[in-house]
DNA sequence: GATTTATACATCGCGTAGCTAGGCATAATG
DNA sequence: CATTATGCCTAGCTACGCGATGTATAAATC
């Protein structure tokens, strides 16, 4: 798989990831080494960056939280206008990956 | 739709088009916005660079040919290497856009 | 109790690659 | 003859994922 094949969708997919509650960084790496069936297996210099990014343009809120056990985290959650992007860019995917799937199954071979 | 969204996927699609048959570069920018439905209106910046790319990497050869009617044009087709590589991108793709689509699918509710 | 490993966060700098903007040239169209 | 469509090219910008590196604590292993 690609190097830059993540370039554009890893934000999508850390939006998605914290969809159904906050987490932390380490936490999200897991989840989406596990969900994705160890396809994606993200160094942290690609994730904190992303989700420092997402921070600053409102659509992730963090917090530290200092757990009875472990270490401290920092954990992240969608803001309203980040649920509102999520939305929007799932529809970007699918007409993305849609347009690339009827390019790459090609077919159009003239008669 | 995203602007980096492309990144890692051009050269796929490129390999693609071009598997029916030798094309131009002009034609190729036509064909993809055809069978991306629009989607994908790709300028000559982004398309020309990259299949100079693809001939220095040795998966695609080109050719000056100088047609009775319109200007000459340099058509390029898949090399051996690259019908080859393009066989792999596919399932390249087919793991990445499987992968995304779980992660963005979501669902992963903890009960 | 010392060493190792896993957890957890952070940042700098590199390389890649798509895109904007610009340029050039020829054929068709009005 | 001027305009538009066709057709090719490149330089430079920019964004972003990633490798490398640093720090620190908790758990496991010896």
């Amino acid at each position: 798989m690609n190097a830059e094949m993540l370039k554009g969708h890893l934000d999508n997919i850390l939006l998605a990831v914290l969809e159904p509650g906050p987490a932390h960084g380490y936490a999200i790496i897991e989840a989406i080494r596990q969900r994705s069936d160890g396809s994606f297996d993200l160094p942290e210099g690609t994730i904190y960056p992303a989700l420092h990014r997402l921070e600053v343009a409102g659509l992730l809120k963090s917090r530290w939280i200092d757990p009875p056990t472990g270490r401290k985290r920092r954990v992240y959650e969608l803001t309203r206008s980040g649920s509102e992007a999520l939305a929007a860019r799932r529809t970007g995917w699918s007409r993305f990956s849609g347009a690339v799937d009827a390019l790459m199954e090609g077919g159009a071979c003239p008669v």
